[in-house]
RNA sequence: CGGGAUGUAGCGCAGUCCGGUUAGCGCACCUGCUUUGGGAGCAGGGGGUCCCAGGUUCGAAUCCUGGUAUCCCGACCA
């Protein structure tokens, strides 16, 4: 297997090119034969399995409970929120058809146009429709609520145009979905979600994020505010890895769902949705990875640990295998996941290139020199560092550096982000930082959908957000000149 | 949906302009021997609906017509 991956320029064109390559060459995902549809391998999967219990463990402590609702939503349930349908409708999977048949003039399997559905099911693009319908039934008291239930499911857009983990026309998440007596309770509920993605993102991928609210224009379809966690990728363009909506009472009066209060009287129910997918898999692979490949932090490593014996013959090999077998039952006990690569049908180099590419934080190489010795030879992912240590107190020294590694990406990627916020005052400035430097630009914008819309023409730029922290300051917009009071994120993205 | 390109072995490609031996190369795969502290070497071997359908021709991967799929650039992207 000569597996190559090289000259990660940051320009547009050669770093998606080389994002593509990565993620096939590493065993992560490839193209599968349906359009826009993506075959996730075992690796791959293997760390979107350990995303997802994390997450899940997060969303129970908070709370929340996990339900299923139907792939199939009727096509009447769409038309119920205008902006609903109005975000979703140009990107919809719709199932008119029950029933194959052989055809006639032996053409092989046609759709039976007898087996029409009188109402077409669409697959979900998302779920607020067809759970706020169930809702309904449901809740009748205050004292139903609040209703805290989070959805782990597939579902399907039909974008355009893909990419593996970014943007695929069907791919996994997790859909929560929250009913409240009141708006304060609602909002603070979009708000702790919001927070859940933030320390998910920063404390076990590595990746720094920047919260804030999304400006009108990048709303979601039926939203009265939306959250979001924005992460900056090592082409400088921004990606949106989570999002934490406070949809009020428009699904609740979209679908009639209503409660009787303490007093007695009847009320709408408030709102929130929020959900993150397999694209973090691709803020993950694009925030850490260098030329050898990707960089996993070691929270989320399928693979901590990698062991390669270093030998001749037969003999050699049973010995230096044994030896990892000791080594490794150590490190378990720590808790730390470990493999040991006994294949004799590959040379040692080719594995450390292997793994270097399949990103494991740490490897270990023992040879009969080591054995010897008393020592091991260990390496680091995230530095590329070798360094020969004693075998003695290995199993503490390992788990310590998984830690620092685990540490050290997180800096290394907050570090990047930090100087990648560029303040920029006027219009020919924030031009040329977009072009030659890219990432967050930081600048005053007068407030109105137009001017972003005029920026986004102009630059393919758009808000990525209004950051929650952002300070209160006099200034005039960047592109209108008109008055502003702050400043907001624009980037291009993906 | 607009513009451009491509479809030949598991992957990456040459051959197509200018039709003509048995369709070729690299990687991967299989067998054997030698190797083994950073992607091994040699020898031998297997694997093809040349995207699909039709047409032209003595003869089509190559030319013509239609279809289809994929990729890139736009548009689209809660």
């Amino acid at each position: 297997m000569a597996v190559e991956l090289k000259d990660l320029t940051k320009s547009d064109e050669n770093y998606s090119q080389w994002y593509n390559d990565l993620v096939i060459k590493a065993g992560l995902a490839e193209n599968s034969a349906v359009r826009g549809c993506m075959v996730i391998k075992p690796y791959g999967y293997a760390i979107w399995e350990k995303m997802r219990d994390v997450l899940d463990a997060m969303f129970k402590e908070t709370g929340h409970e996990n339900a299923y609702f139907p792939l199939f939503i009727p096509k009447s349930f769409f038309s119920r929120e205008a902006s609903h349908v109005e975000g979703f409708a140009k990107e919809c999977a719709v199932v008119t058809h029950y029933r194959l048949k052989n055809d006639e003039e032996g053409k092989g399997v046609v759709v039976d146009p007898a087996a029409r559905l009188e109402e077409e099911l669409i697959v979900r693009p998302t779920s607020e429709t067809i759970i706020w319908n169930t809702y309904k039934n449901w809740i009748t008291s205050y004292r139903d609520l609040p209703i805290l239930c989070n959805q782990w499911a597939n579902v399907v857009r039909w974008e355009m145009r893909t990419r593996l983990f970014l943007r695929t026309a069907e791919f996994l998440w997790q859909e929560g979905h929250t009913a409240h007596a009141t708006a304060e309770e609602a909002i603070e509920e979009t708000e702790r979600m919001i927070n859940v993605y933030r320390r998910f993102a920063e404390e076990w991928m590595g990746v720094p994020v920047i919260v804030g609210h999304k400006s009108p224009n990048e709303r979601f379809a039926g939203a009265v505010d939306t959250l979001t966690i924005e992460a900056l990728m090592q082409d400088g363009k921004a990606l949106q890895s989570g999002t934490s909506h406070f949809l009020g009472q428009n699904f609740a009066k979209a679908f009639d769902v209503q409660y009787t209060s303490k007093e007695g009287k009847q009320e709408y129910v408030w709102a929130t949705s929020w959900g993150v997918s397999t694209r973090l898999m691709g803020a993950l692979i694009m925030a850490h990875s260098d030329n050898n490949g990707l960089v996993l932090p070691p929270k989320l490593a399928p693979i901590q640990v990698v062991m390669v014996p270093i030998y001749k013959g037969e003999e050699q090999r049973l010995q230096v295998v044994a030896r990892f077998e000791e080594i490794a039952r150590e490190l378990r006990a720590k808790g730390v996941s470990v493999k040991i690569d006994a294949r004799d049908n590959v040379r040692s180099g080719f594995k450390f290139a292997e793994y270097e590419l399949k990103g494991v934080p740490v490897r270990l190489a023992l040879g009969p020199r080591d054995l010897e010795n008393g020592t091991i030879e260990l390496a680091r992912r995230d530095t590329l560092t070798k360094e020969v240590v004693s075998q003695q107190g290995l199993a503490d020294y390992v788990a310590n550096l998984l830690d620092e590694i685990q540490n050290n990406i997180f800096q290394k990627a907050l570090d990047y982000r930090n100087s990648m916020i560029t303040k920029v005052d006027t219009w020919e400035e924030f031009q040329e930082v977009l072009n030659t430097k890219g990432g967050f630009i930081s600048a005053h914008w007068d407030g109105t959908p137009e001017t972003e819309q005029a920026i986004k023409e102009a630059t393919k730029a758009t808000i990525r957000c209004i950051p929650m922290d952002v300070v209160e300051e006099e200034g005039t917009c960047v592109f209108s000149g008109k008055p502003s009071k702050y400043r907001v994120l624009f980037a291009k993205s993906y």
